[in-house]
DNA sequence: GTATAAGATGTATTTATTATACACCTATAA
DNA sequence: TTATAGGTGTATAATAAATACATCTTATAC
């Protein structure tokens, strides 16, 4: 039971933004911060752009900011646009709804709770919350 | 986000055997009956037996039974010793612990929370309860 | 005491999802 | 007009999960 990297890469993508002195950076300069794959970053950060997450800019001097402050930025919000599902037993797929059990399982309202406290918990942070232990980062890149 | 088959398939199987109306029952039948793979059942019931939940008798006349009855049977226990991780983030993992923003990182702390408030739902319902809306089952094998 | 029916075990294969790589496109500033 | 930035689509690789298969062990019935 895990986030997907590009969940937990786009969470990393906002923390690092907010910590960098300018507000201002590049995908290559997160890619080799954290010494992941550019090309997956690429998407991630496509992504929390079209979200309204960070704002990109193209061309020569170009790069990644927020677009709102941290404080703004929920940390749900961001699992949920990032996440492709929350179907967290079968039967909450739409397209498999041949369990034997359905539609009086108890299991289904169960999971469902357990989900919505999972998230009511993400929901209740911002950007800002998860970067308070953070004071600076030291932006030499990565020696593997 | 899902909790995988192998776990779904062993909540079911309680709650098969919690129906039947002997209370016996054997790996062929609640295979043909959701329509899975016996083989990868039997590898649920063998661990669901390890654990305690279930007690298994081989040979003729054979087949598995509850250990306890339902109301003693806890959800998120079921969930625990069936799913193998927890690992909410990358960071949650021991042999992965090569994040920049470790060990200051406000988000392992967070998912850590959203974790354990989705597990004490789990840990909130018993067998018996997520039985209350299935007032019987009906043997006849699925027809796919 | 042997045939049958049940679960147990280990390995191999298939499938699905996720992550990564690669090639090329578009935009923008110096 | 070139260098540098993100955007897009497709292909491949890696991983995890599910399934299949073969064989073993145990227990009961006859």
């Amino acid at each position: 039971m895990q986030i997907t990297s590009y969940t937990d890469y786009a969470l990393r993508v906002l923390m690092f933004i907010a910590k960098s002195p300018t507000g201002q950076t590049t995908i290559t300069e997160i890619a080799d911060f954290f010494n992941i794959s550019r090309n997956h970053l690429v998407k991630v950060v496509h992504q929390l752009g079209s979200k309204g997450f960070v704002k990109t800019t193209r061309g020569k001097g170009g790069g990644l900011a927020l677009q709102r402050p941290p404080e703004m930025i929920n940390i749900g919000d961001v699992v949920r646009s990032m996440e492709n599902h929350f179907n967290w037993v079968e039967c909450f797929d739409p397209a498999q709804q041949h369990c034997r059990l359905l539609p009086n399982c108890g299991l289904k309202h169960l999971f469902a709770r357990a989900g919505n406290a999972y998230l009511d918990v993400l929901d209740s942070a911002t950007l800002a919350d998860v970067l308070l232990g953070i004071t600076t980062i030291d932006l030499n890149p990565q020696i593997p």
